[in-house]
DNA sequence: AAATATAATGAAAGCGCTTTCACAAGTCAA
DNA sequence: TTGACTTGTGAAAGCGCTTTCATTATATTT
């Protein structure tokens, strides 16, 4: 018989770090191996043995330790994720996404932020890796195909934002162009022909794939396609309102916006608020991403949504199909457009 | 001699699992033993077998794996950080100011979110610990003192919204009532007398003290305090805009607002521009925590800024001495009022 | 020169689990 | 009743480190 310390909080009970199998196997009056058996469940215990073990867990409050299974396992149950800005509200609905779904699953995010560098990135996989992460999540960052496949030699990886083929590594993408078509086709149909794109970085992997849709759109329209209309931010409010303001001392003639991202619409919408110009009434504007915020700007921004949180899920459920062997079939959601207050007919 | 299958990535050693100090001390002639001296240092070496050890460690890119090193010392390297809402943007910021932290400390963040309920924070506690994690820092839950102190018998707890006393635990709050004093003077000096305060949840800990510094303020310049003019959010923009609606469907007599954060600063705004009133000509307002955002409203929201950032790295300071055995010292930075355009002289 | 203290190092045990291996006991076919 | 299989179980080894302990080699003291 032994003694527990173990302590209760409201009926919860309090597990002590001192109950290891071996008190347990003890109390039990079985061998550890028996045991772990029953922890498993991979082998056939006796009913007599079997009741007896799980009589001895519940009393004594056991948990097994993850360090000492992963150690033995040579699994850790942790999924490395790397963000790139882990306070922007695009990365965090991401998280939530993915806590939600890996909890679900017996798993816990290890996060690192890669903070847009190719060098911050290969460190957080390093350290992750080195970590014995069970598998990595990467939210689009700034890394060559070539690396990835290499460091998925060491764990599985699901990247975003990416095309990167292998055995382990799944790369899920988001409905960019559709979305942007959705966003641009929105704007022709209101009577809007000189549409001006707010790009993002250059070499961003969803942002080229959103300026596709818009040309896309454009063509579709039979509608020319002027380059000058095409300027490029970097995905932040404050990159907006330089492009926008870039565009307005041009003194190009545009009756609306289409913005790679909410977080540059916002920027945008400054510059123009400056200039005197109202949204919607002189300039229609469509953001994509569909922030939390985007509800409550002035006026509420039309937007395109993928569910964040889903694309979220989609990598977590991806990744935990890798580590356990299964071939991931997550695919994002698929984009809508939401329209709200800061598009209307073009009065021009 | 050992042959090493590590791979290099632009000059970058790619760890390789197969290594372990075993294979370094082979290597380099060794004992194991002699190795983890090395390793970590604590422990006279020979200048021979030193360097014959940092060479073979060089050679084969060895990296000692945190796992076993837990297991051995336990001690994981890893803190537990409970937020309520990994998506918002006042958590995001308060997660990178931690991560920035502790990543310097050589420890890493394992996320896990409380969701604003008792519950679900002793749940995420009870997760954590049994991942063996270091301490646990958790950002304003909604958790019981003694249930803090219980807990941190497991291991030691660094909390933010409440006042708990104990060995190993530490609690750290904003500058609440000083920042919402600042914010509601600003109005004051302004010449606006009456002033609704949009006050947060009814329990919070920091909600509770913002309404405090808006009172004492009133009370500074021996201005009425009218109940009527305090209505309860929930921090949230959606709680903020049924708020505001209601002091609004009341016709209540008010020419400025304090709202105790941004988010139902947004809400807020929301609602007055549905009713036609503008801010600042009509209702001037402040709002708290200085989101990222509010540099971006429409206008730009004149707001508390308390550094998020900071008082994650202030949090992660703290948890990292309770977890070495210093007595932390670590406080929150102190409140400052960013004054933008949502702002204006009373003109009744 | 003998006795004693000191420094460097390897062997071995241990951290808390899992898993292989071997063995005792029970089951079945011939 | 014997040989051939199953089953359930404990002993023991192992995961990759750290740390204690004992051992040797070297330095210091008398």
């Amino acid at each position: 018989m032994v003694k527990s310390i173990a302590n209760t909080i409201k009926g919860m009970a309090m597990h002590d770090p001192s109950i290891t199998a071996n008190v347990v196997a003890l109390e039990a009056g079985v061998s550890p191996s028996t045991v772990s058996r029953v922890l498993s469940g991979n082998a056939k215990v006796s009913d007599a043995k079997r009741r007896a073990v799980e009589a001895a867990i519940a009393k004594l409050a056991f948990e097994p330790s993850p360090i000492a299974q992963g150690l033995a396992k040579g699994k850790t149950h942790t999924i490395g994720v790397i963000t790139q800005a882990i306070s922007s509200p695009f990365y965090g609905e991401a998280l939530r996404g993915i806590e939600d779904r890996l909890g679900g699953r017996g798993y816990m995010p290890l996060f690192a932020s890669g903070h847009w560098t190719a060098g911050d990135n290969i460190k957080c996989i390093q350290l992750l890796q080195k970590r014995r992460v069970d598998g990595v999540i990467i939210l689009t960052g700034d890394l060559s195909e070539e690396t990835v496949t290499k460091f998925s030699r060491n764990s599985p990886i699901v990247i975003t934002g990416h095309e990167v083929q292998g055995e382990r590594v799944y790369s899920l993408n988001l409905d960019n162009v559709e979305g942007a078509r959705l966003a641009t086709r929105h704007l022709i149909s209101l009577g809007h022909a000189r549409i001006v794109c707010l790009a993002g970085p250059v070499g961003h992997f969803d942002a080229r794939a959103r300026v596709s849709g818009y040309k896309l759109a454009l063509a579709e329209a039979e509608l020319p396609e002027d380059p000058q209309l095409i300027v490029h931010g970097d995905f932040s409010a404050v990159g907006g309102m330089l492009a926008m303001k870039q565009i307005l001392d041009a003194r190009l003639d545009f009756t609306a916006l289409f913005a790679c991202n909410d977080q540059s619409a916002y920027g945008a919408a400054l510059a123009l608020y400056r200039q005197g110009m109202r949204v919607p009434d002189d300039v229609s504007v469509v953001g994509f991403d569909d922030l939390y915020d985007s509800r409550f700007t002035l006026p509420p921004l039309t937007s395109v949504n993928i569910s964040i949180f889903e694309v979220g899920r989609a990598v977590a459920t991806a990744i935990v199909d890798l580590v356990e062997g299964r071939p991931p079939t997550a695919k994002a959601p698929t984009a809508e457009l939401v329209v709200r207050e800061s598009t209307t007919r073009n009065r021009r």
